[in-house]
DNA sequence: GCTTATAGCGCGATAATCGCGCACCCAACA
DNA sequence: TGTTGGGTGCGCGATTATCGCGCTATAAGC
């Protein structure tokens, strides 16, 4: 899961898969259209091979052009689809993360750790009001939310500290932790307690509550979090009441796993 | 938009990205766990390539293995999230989606076509309980959803007609429409009337209203729509209190676009 | 009207991708 | 236990697909 490092052969290396999905990327808010110079210039490939493969994707339909731009198109999104549906484990948390968010009145998540950021791959929300741009697959640093915390301190503290190390964090609120201590000390806690609660930390006025889910081998696959306006109740108060729903949807889900 | 299928200069077309792709979108639902051969039979690459490809997307973590077996992985998600990212339609609607779930008591969308299929690349919903399964990026036949209807009812005749010939289309309800006189006429009635209202095709007690999204050049954009209980409404009390609301969202989205 | 930056394209070189064919392994079954 | 069938990993030689240089044309900015 870990180790593919230094096994690539360079006869098993197909270079123009690479270099093809590193143009994809290369399209995202502050770049949403681009031309062969431009998307050379972001992804370090010539212009002459970024054009190919711009015009490559738009043969494929992944990309549309008006002869000089190129942006994406939602077939794109196929792609995410097949990962939504070939992933069982998201779909099986499904009913699971609707009871959360009914009986605790927040939005319950389940979420999985890619590299340095937390991945929310299943999602149902309670109220009228979606929040904005919360969307499936949406990423966010992993120290910025509860169910980031709790995965990475399920991982061995050694890999932690290597995480920790250098790493910057960008304060979204005035609560934000910035230092490598304030995060190292909350992944501790998480890690003695078995869940991890985050106050403020993305959003104001919200925090988050997250325990890991693990299959009957130990293995971890995810977290199931909720997050939870905080209004006047205080952090036990949360806790007291939301703790046991999240255990019990983690253990009504090792007998699917 | 259309018409690139002849401009291939084979000079131009970088095989292994294409094969790359369709190895990403031979996992599905049916197939979550692919072998090398299974892939191969599934591709119709080669083993042998389909192996590379597969150890290829493994390197570069949007694939997983056992060794014998790969899947998808949440990295696959940051494709699609580059559409998301950078699309600014979809943002721009979010809002208004929300004004309309709100004010009908539905679920809002706003979705494109993409070949044969309607994606819904936005949405809103309302009410405790999220739609199961109904993640962004979904796919169904055109057919199928009053937003699909809209938007064929917007492209030349013509272009419909060769849609329809020969399409075979797989009932959801007892109320669905299977022949293409049907939806034919489902399809006229939505270009004359400048909307498109569906009852119980893909789920029942279900109705959906669309129009279309035009910029100001009249190019359509993709359509909004509301999904409404059926209940004991009639199909003219459910339009009159929803198309002007989804007729306003239209017209302020203009100045967006 | 000069400067700067981009686009598109042709070409020759080469390195990357191909698929055959072999050896091996495991599971089912006679 | 031996045989059959399907799977895997790998090495190799052939070839062709991909590369990027360098040219000209064009559009935008001062």
């Amino acid at each position: 899961m870990a180790e593919e490092e230094l096994e690539l052969d360079r006869r098993d290396w197909i270079a123009g898969l690479e270099k093809g999905l590193r143009i994809i990327e290369a399209f995202n808010d502050a770049h949403p259209r681009l031309t062969p110079s431009t998307a050379a210039r972001r992804t370090g490939i010539t212009r002459t091979a970024a054009r190919r493969y711009l015009l490559t994707l738009q043969h494929l339909g992944y990309v549309d052009s008006d002869g000089t731009h190129f942006w994406l198109t939602p077939r794109i999104l196929r792609l995410g689809w097949s990962y939504f549906d070939s992933a069982k484990v998201p779909r099986a948390v499904q009913p699971f993360l609707q009871r959360i968010s009914i009986e605790l009145g927040g939005s319950a998540f389940f979420a999985v750790l890619d590299e340095d950021e937390v991945v929310f791959v299943a999602r149902n929300g309670v109220g009228r009001v979606q929040s904005l741009g919360f969307v499936l697959g949406a990423r966010i640093a992993a120290n910025l939310a509860s169910a980031g915390i709790v995965l990475l301190a399920c991982k061995p503290p050694e890999e932690v500290e290597r995480w920790l190390t250098g790493r910057k964090f960008i304060p979204y609120t005035p609560h934000s932790y910035t230092s490598v201590e304030d995060v190292r000390a909350v992944i501790d806690k998480a890690r003695t307690n078995g869940y991890s609660i985050l106050e403020q930390q993305l959003e104001q006025d919200r925090r988050g509550i997250a325990v890991p889910v693990r299959t009957r081998a130990g293995v971890v696959v995810g977290s199931i979090s909720v997050s939870l306006p905080i209004g006047n109740e205080t952090s036990q108060q949360a806790l007291t009441r939301a703790l046991p729903v999240l255990r019990e949807a983690e253990h009504a889900l090792l007998s699917l796993l």
